[in-house]
DNA sequence: CGGCCCGTTGAAGCTAATCAATGGCCGTGG
DNA sequence: CCACGGCCATTGATTAGCTTCAACGGGCCG
């Protein structure tokens, strides 16, 4: 199964029509405000700073990530569209978040949001199936980086972003092997290594580097457990 | 830095005191209802099973996990005296939970909850900051595990219990190694093998199997990066 | 056309897993 | 009270898989 694959088919303490990542309009906050562009590379928010805005993804891609001490980066999540981040429960950013590519979002003030939620309980409702599910992925990624193979996280992983891309058989990644290592707490070479495998499974195809073709997406969800 | 103590001296979206998993009072659910006992082992939910309970510890601990296809365990979380668990946003249980020990729990029916939270928006704010508790411990869980030695693992596995247990340098693990080896992705003889490491180099005294001192707390949180 | 960045590939080393056996604690029963 | 048995933890030896270090290649942009 895939990360995501697992929470499906959930409803919600309030009644939620879905429960997975992409959630369906009626479940989403009609954010309205400006949309900002962010080109490849570039810091949306940093970690630490004063949490005043929440992000909604209309094109692109973004991840969010803390730097360890040491230098590593640990990913912990990319946003794709449709997605909402960077609304915290602290005053702070718990993490940065960087545009993969060139990215449109909605910025939104945090205190339009919860002032709102105290008076209008469907906006509470709504930020609350907002947290839950960023908890219900976090949990997936436990499961997925826990004494789980190169293979089966890779895969999990192509799993994933098929699913949450809506893009069917042919993958368009919007980030870098660098990326997925960090994410799967792997090394680049790992990555590609195990991709290469697939590769000559016959389980992918890889017209270029990012763009992945998933023939035979039974097989490969198989390898997810 | 310990997983929790990663999270620590944060406030809410709506004004929380400390953002630490061991609430105060003030944050936390006043939960009335009848008490049961669970003792060692015995379930207390099950995956996939109708959510119609939340429960919270008086006494003892609990483990919350999943079993893989391939029968590997990963346990997802510990509960402690004060702590919530069991409020999902689907309809049924997302992982199983038991009994560490024998274990003193509060059960409360699902919906005197969200029903309450309809109206009371002070009861909806309570169960945000459990979920966006429980969303910030799973982000640490998830930094955790990826890309880290055996040695940081368990050494903020460590930490992070010595503080929510509130035990000073004195430990009293309510778990056994493989549970430990389950949270942190390792087997049970890394587990060992690192806590006699850790004893050798005096880091850790440990005087019985679920006994654990911590003589020099800051040598082993500069372990944790 | 040239340089640079990213990805791939190769070889060696190391960490943690696996397989296997011993040791110690605790509960039970003699 | 002591002996036995079972379970859990520890320890040892070997193996497997991932990381590390290093070099090469190919595509993209200037």
């Amino acid at each position: 199964m895939s990360a995501s694959l697992a929470t499906a088919s959930t409803a919600a303490a309030w009644p939620m029509p879905q429960a997975g990542r992409m959630a369906p309009p009626s479940d989403d906050l009609n954010l309205v405000g400006p949309t900002v562009t962010f080109s490849r590379d570039q810091e949306i928010h940093g970690e630490g700073e004063p949490a005043e805005h929440v992000y909604k993804v209309v094109r692109g891609a973004v991840r969010a990530f803390r730097i360890l001490a040491d230098g590593r980066r640990q990913i912990s999540d990319f946003y794709l569209p449709g997605d909402t981040f960077g609304l915290e429960a602290g005053l702070t950013y718990r993490t940065s978040a960087e545009a993969l590519i060139d990215t449109q979002v909605i910025v939104v003030r945090r205190g339009s949001l919860t002032d709102g939620a105290l008076e209008d309980s469907d906006l509470a409702r709504r930020l609350w199936r907002l947290a839950v599910g960023d908890l219900q992925r976090s949990q997936d990624h436990v499961l997925m980086l826990g004494r789980r193979s190169a293979a089966e996280r890779v895969a999990s992983f192509l799993m994933d972003l098929a699913e949450r891309m809506k893009a069917g058989s042919r993958l368009e990644l919007p980030m870098s092997r660098q990326d997925i290592a960090d994410y799967l707490g792997l090394t680049i070479e790992t990555v590609s290594r195990t991709l290469t495998q697939f590769q000559e499974s016959g389980l992918i195809e890889v017209p270029a580097c990012r763009s992945i073709r998933l023939p035979d997406m039974r097989a490969l969800a198989e390898l997810c457990e």
